[in-house]
DNA sequence: ATATCGATTATCT
DNA sequence: GATAATCGATATG
C-alpha cells in the first residue's frame, strides 16, 4: 500500500464558521495520526454538524460542562467523549471562542496505516491475502476499519486522555487533518444517526456513493443530494 | 439484508 | 438511577 499522506494544513479560519459548513467542506480531506511506525490516514466520508444553540441532539446543549468544555473554545480542537461504556468518539470544534458546535467524524476510508489500524481494530490482515483480494473483498475488509465513529476512534488511537482538547492544525500535533487537494463530488445530506431529539434535521453529510461510509447502504442515498 | 439485543461506564438528574 | 452522537453478535426472512 503506497502512503502519499502530503496535504495543506487547515486554519482557525476553516473552522470558525457555522459546524454545517465545515461538516460539508471536511468531506474528502484527510485525518493523520502520526506515530513512530509511520502515519495513519483515513479519507473523510461522512460528517455530522451539531449547533450550539437549539440542537438538542448536541451535547452543548444544556450549556458548559467539564466533559463539553472543548466545544465551547476555540475552533479547529479535537472533543472526544467516551460513549456507551465503550467506544470513544472524534469531533472538531467550530466557531470562535464561546461560542459551541462541532462536527463529529463519522467514517473514514483507510489511506495509510492500513495493517497498523486493522491490528489496533483487532481484525486479522494479511499483506499476502489482501493484494491477491479482488476489488469486492477489499473493500469489504476497508469498511471494517474505519466506517462508524467508534470503529475509526479505535483504528486510530483516539481517546479522551490522549486526545481531548489537542489542536488538529497543528504543525507539532499528532493529530492533524489536511487538504491534499483531493475533490469529493456529491454529497449526501440526511438526518443525523443514533439521536432522538432533533432528530429530523439534515446535518448529516457523506461523499455520495462512496462504499466506506456507515449504516446500512439503504439510508445513504435517500433524502437532498447536493453537488459542488 | 434487516432487526433486535446486550455490553459497560462516564456523565448528568 | 437513567441515559447515551455505538458496536458486534445473533436471529430471522
Amino acid at each position: 500500500m503506497t502512503a502519499l499522506v502530503r496535504g495543506k494544513l487547515l486554519t482557525p479560519v476553516f473552522f470558525d464558521r457555522d459546524p454545517r459548513h465545515v461538516a460539508r467542506e471536511l468531506l474528502g480531506k484527510l485525518l493523520i495520526r502520526k506515530t513512530a511506525g509511520g502515519p495513519l490516514a483515513g479519507r473523510i466520508v461522512e460528517t455530522e454538524a451539531y449547533l450550539g444553540k437549539g440542537d438538542l441532539a448536541a451535547h452543548s446543549a444544556a450549556g458548559r460542562t467539564a466533559r463539553n468544555s472543548v466545544v465551547f473554545g476555540p475552533p479547529g480542537h479535537a472533543y472526544v467523549y467516551f460513549i456507551y461504556g465503550n467506544h470513544y468518539c472524534l469531533n472538531v470544534s467550530c466557531l470562535p471562542l464561546g461560542e459551541p458546535g462541532g462536527v463529529l467524524f463519522r467514517a473514514l476510508e483507510p489511506v495509510a496505516g492500513i495493517e497498523e489500524m486493522a491490528a489496533a481494530r483487532d481484525l486479522d490482515f494479511s499483506e499476502d491475502y489482501f493484494s491477491a483480494a479482488g476489488k469486492a473483498a477489499k473493500i469489504a475488509f476497508l469498511k471494517k476499519i474505519a466506517s462508524g465513529p467508534g470503529r475509526l476512534c479505535e483504528a486510530f488511537g483516539i481517546t479522551r486522555e490522549r486526545d481531548n482538547g489537542k489542536s488538529l492544525m497543528g504543525a507539532r500535533s499528532d493529530l492533524r487533518i489536511v487538504d491534499d487537494g483531493h475533490r469529493c463530488g456529491r454529497i449526501t445530506v440526511t438526518p443525523r444517526i443514533g439521536i432522538v431529539q432533533s432528530a429530523d434535521h439534515p446535518l448529516r453529510y457523506l461523499i455520495a456513493g462512496n462504499p466506506f461510509v456507515s449504516g446500512p447502504k439503504r439510508g445513504n442515498s435517500l433524502p437532498a443530494k447536493v453537488s459542488r
